[in-house]
DNA sequence: AACAAAATTAGTAACGATTACTATTTTAGT
DNA sequence: ACTAAAATAGTAATCGTTACTAATTTTGTT
């Protein structure tokens, strides 16, 4: 299927650049309707998960029950704060080198790994969310 | 409250015990009923959460949509088939030399990480499953 | 500019995993 | 046996997400 043009998508990519801190789509629903009040929340979900598809955006899965988005494709990993919940990056050195590890005891091909960080971020930490 | 004797628990627990294929609620649920037919779904549920809770068993969040379960509390990695969807368990040496790499960079308190690695299970490789 | 085929949408219904609720039953200490 | 606390079965409700459908929009072609 070739990809036409949407205002809707459009602005669902413009959100989420100008965002850093991965929204879920709930979010990214709220605020697009601020510029197109009509916009459904399926539209939402659906060009998510088609950007997402096409490598245009990140899908975070941090187990929190609910799918965060990033528009920031490099390489990156991801903080996940256990008491607001909110996501931040964090950028460090990336560690693919743990795969050849992991493939000495294992079988089958391993395609890639995730991993992410949790804890208690800046703010929580200070006490300023309480 | 006071933690009280229940065969169905027991059922829960010692099911989980002789498996090493990471079950999720609903297979736990229809094995379990083999043993006791009236158990209910709400109650495997609720004896996963309470057993994860204090630690007696684990709770894996792989990103495929339902939550797995692990007698096994050792410290191990996991993998997961993104063909199958089986998950198997992958020894290798802790990888916790990550977080003062992580910590570097980041102004709130990490306390731990979630790494799993994903590919095609060996029986999927070989084209034992299609 | 009008036309038509394909893609996209809004709106709503459906879905799967999980949690919440409630009346009844079970446990365990007296 | 008596009783309070905990647990259960069964069901309803919730949440995030996907599926469906008729109407609209895009885009290439006349």
């Amino acid at each position: 299927m070739a990809l036409k043009y949407s205002r809707q998508r459009e602005l669902i990519k413009n959100f989420l650049m100008g965002r850093r801190d991965h929204p879920t789509a709930e979010i990214v629903y709220k605020n697009v309707r601020q510029q197109n009040p009509n916009i459904s929340l399926g539209t939402v979900y659906r060009n998510l998960t088609l950007l997402a598809d096409r490598g245009e955006i990140q899908r975070l899965r941090l187990g929190d029950g609910t799918d965060h988005f990033d528009a920031d494709i490099s390489p990156h990993y991801h903080f996940i704060c256990r008491e607001c919940g909110c996501v931040q990056d964090l950028r460090m050195d990336a560690i693919d080198g743990i795969l050849d590890g992991a493939r000495q005891h294992f079988d089958g091909q391993i395609a890639g790994h995730i991993t992410y960080f949790y804890g208690t971020c800046a703010q929580c930490s200070q006490g300023i969310n309480s």
